[in-house]
DNA sequence: TAGATTGTTAATCGATTAACAATC
DNA sequence: TAGATTGTTAATCGATTAACAATC
């Protein structure tokens, strides 16, 4: 057994995809699956087996030859690459109607995402709870995130705000930002981003089905 | 002038820019820029200049050589390739928390796409309002989308019931599907499925920082 | 005209797919 | 053992980047 390949580089695709051989080992795994192939795996997800062999190549070797990977084993394996075996504190910035579907949202905390704080402009939000998670001004950021040790932080403003409040997050020590926002932020270097950006999908659509009718 | 070049294959990574070049071309335009090049378009999404210019040059020539693309007029060409020129009516399956923030979010219809009705099975959300949307029974389905005309269904529902919902609402006769249940949804080869995963974004995030600290 | 910038072809890079030896 | 399936190398495919002629 060699050792996991934790230097080299991994596409970013492959990253991608990890969440989803995750998530269908865990069903896998609920419907009392031990064993699977990366034919089986495939099926499922809707990938060719050859890709879930090369991506699970890159941090090492999972399978056994001729048997197919011990769910439960590889599981285990792919949550610790994702990191999911640690836990997460996030805070969400912004209590519109995405910020206030993520702070209901809770699933997350099944995977190590904990919510630990709310922040919003509103005099008539601040002080309230969500699932039980209280809601601070966000001049108080800096000083809850540290005290709460505080990673992530999730944008949910408007686009007009959204640069001042990465800003703020990088200033209070976040190391990563999920942005809802529709528009590129700029952080410094070390900072890591994911965007949603949902108009991206619905214009697809939109376009998808023009070429059709047409 | 060439003729637009419809019958060309257009790759996924270049429609998924294309969003982004015309909201990021319509902010310009509200600053009052009439004239814009790729160099400045690209700084301002991050992407390259040349990205910009081969992507368009898919779809037909939009730009004067040494002057730059005129803003008002290149938007209107990617609206028009995009179908947002168009309406659409959507509906949304599901009065979770996700599909109450999405009918709740007005940003939409400025776009033309009209969320025209609600689809839940519980009966003391059935006959109330979103936004002046009714709530109808899943049972209904099929009557309403074809009364209101809808080509797009947005299914906001728990796992365990999303395959459902998509065949209902594929029989009910949507063109496009946007799905935000955290699965792979079966569909015939017609019609189109956008699916936004959330939680792969959360855990890439998880990844890289884990990366980082180790 | 000279400088700027597009549209497009060619070169490079990276990701996916195919093939197959290793081995359970 | 024979059949099945992994891990990996090589081949292919596709997307991005570089370069530059065309032209405003």
């Amino acid at each position: 057994m060699k050792e996991s390949k934790e230097n080299a580089v991994i596409s970013r695709a492959t990253v991608d995809r990890l969440p989803l051989y995750f998530r269908t080992l865990k069903l896998s795994q609920e419907e009392g699956l031990e064993i699977i192939s990366s034919d089986e795996l495939g099926r499922k997800i809707g990938v060719t087996p050859e890709q879930i062999r090369k991506d699970l190549s890159a941090f090492g070797e999972f399978g056994k030859k001729g048997v197919g990977y011990y769910v439960q084993e590889l599981m285990r394996n792919i949550g610790e690459i994702l990191g999911l075996n640690r836990n997460w504190n996030l805070a969400i910035v912004g209590v519109g109607h995405m910020g206030w579907a993520l702070a209901n949202y809770s699933n997350f905390s099944s995977q190590g995402f904990q919510i630990r704080a709310i922040f919003d402009i509103d005099d008539d939000k601040i002080g309230r709870y969500i699932n039980e998670v209280e809601i601070f001004h966000i001049d108080n950021m800096k000083e809850i995130i540290q005290k709460c040790d505080i990673q992530i932080g999730i944008i949910t403003v408007p686009v007009s705000y959204a640069q001042d409040m990465a800003n703020r997050l990088v200033e209070a020590g976040v190391k990563g930002i999920w942005n809802f926002a529709p528009m590129k932020i700029n952080v410094p270097a070390n900072i890591y981003v994911v965007s949603e950006d949902l108009s991206i999908g619905l214009s697809s659509i939109s376009y998808y089905l023009s070429r059709q009718n047409s």
